[in-house]
DNA sequence: TTGGTGAATGACCGCTCGGTCAGTAGAATG
DNA sequence: CATTCTACTGACCGAGCGGTCATTCACCAA
């Protein structure tokens, strides 16, 4: 009852929070990781003095929204494993949730790419540019990696490919954006998956 | 020699170009795709007003810069394909050129990438975000496309495949950045063949 | 030496955006 | 009802950007 987070205070703050949050993720995908602090004030039904309120500044709130999110994927990556499927299934289902995840928020992740590589105004000298990680990212690579070090033969690989399977589809999925009418994403994740565990060589023609 | 292209003109054109240019992946070298055009000219030892008697705007130029690098990553592929190695040779000898080329441009290639999602300040409405892709990127696309129809089963998958094969490296290399002692070029690029042409099966633990 | 030409210049303009803060409205209190 | 308190507002500011254009100046022919 005493709780400190149990406050009125505390939960109106955590409502505000939250909703600015939503509001910043429907304003950046109508408008790209362009998106102003005027349009996400305007997509939150508050004004933009009110987000300093929640946010130290433009950055913060940024981040907030990319790690919320990253923790998002996290927990539908956690309900694959959980399931203990084969591991040609889990890989299938992981392909897919990735895809699905990114391909519905796009600009959210396009926020996120540009977080970690600044290049806008905050980019400053040309070695600043090296920022850590964010924590979440942290996390769900350290999870895939985990899951490829029980699977995989050579341990040392895992984390490799725990980072090119979290980064590798990304590019894939901004393509999919100019083509209104491209193909299904299922399609997509079929094939990614094929050409994951499988690779080229089998495909090669028979003459 | 009378040709128009040989005029004294044209000549100190192409060169103020060339110049402006070099200057520009300089630029962005340095300061990221926010490279300022006060920052272009300086880095190419003129005047900010200059740079516009030879490029209408900002995206004119980036564009141009975009390209130029592009052409240069598809004369080495053409070198490759002309050397008419054996299949999986070919695929590492790709691999190799298009991570080693990313890696010594990394910011040239943000250039590139922001080009074809804006996200910027011309980003506009939010579909005006579908621009046509460049002209040498399809080019490009389509010369790859061209190889794994010869090469593979199923000529359907081709064009998807070049398109996973162009930008699906990208990722991987934004994250070799943070890494001052990462590994070797060579290596990730061994890694990711192997991984391309063989998949991941073959790496489960016999256990 | 001089006059003419056009390439190069950089101060300047309009505009956008992140961030601030004096003011307001409306609930809570007595 | 008067007073206090505070979450909220939006007009405002300064910085920084892309782009322009009157001016300057290097060069060359006469």
């Amino acid at each position: 009852m005493t709780h400190p987070s149990d406050t009125r205070e505390a939960v109106l703050e955590r409502f505000r929070v939250e909703s600015i949050t939503e509001g910043a993720v429907r304003a950046i995908a109508r408008k790209g990781g362009s998106a102003t602090m005027q349009d996400i004030a305007d997509e939150s039904g508050i004004s933009k003095g009110t987000l300093y309120l929640y946010f130290k500044d433009r950055d913060e709130l940024l981040q907030h929204v990319s790690e919320r999110g990253l923790a998002q994927l996290l927990v539908k990556v956690e309900e694959i494993f959980a399931r203990s499927l084969p591991f040609d299934q889990t890989i299938r289902e992981l392909v897919l949730a990735q895809l699905r995840f990114f391909d519905e928020r796009r600009d959210l992740y396009r926020v996120h790419f540009e977080l970690r590589f600044p290049g806008g105004r905050d980019a400053g000298l040309c070695d600043a540019r090296v920022k850590t990680p964010p924590p979440e990212k942290q996390i769900y690579l350290e999870r895939l990696t985990r899951y490829f070090e029980e699977q995989i033969e050579n341990r040392a690989d895992a984390p490799r490919l725990a980072l090119f399977f979290s980064e590798a589809f990304v590019a894939f999925l901004f393509r999919r954006i100019p083509e209104t009418a491209g193909p299904k994403l299922e399609t997509d994740a079929a094939f990614l998956s094929d050409l994951l565990l499988h690779g080229l060589s089998g495909r090669r023609k028979k003459s």
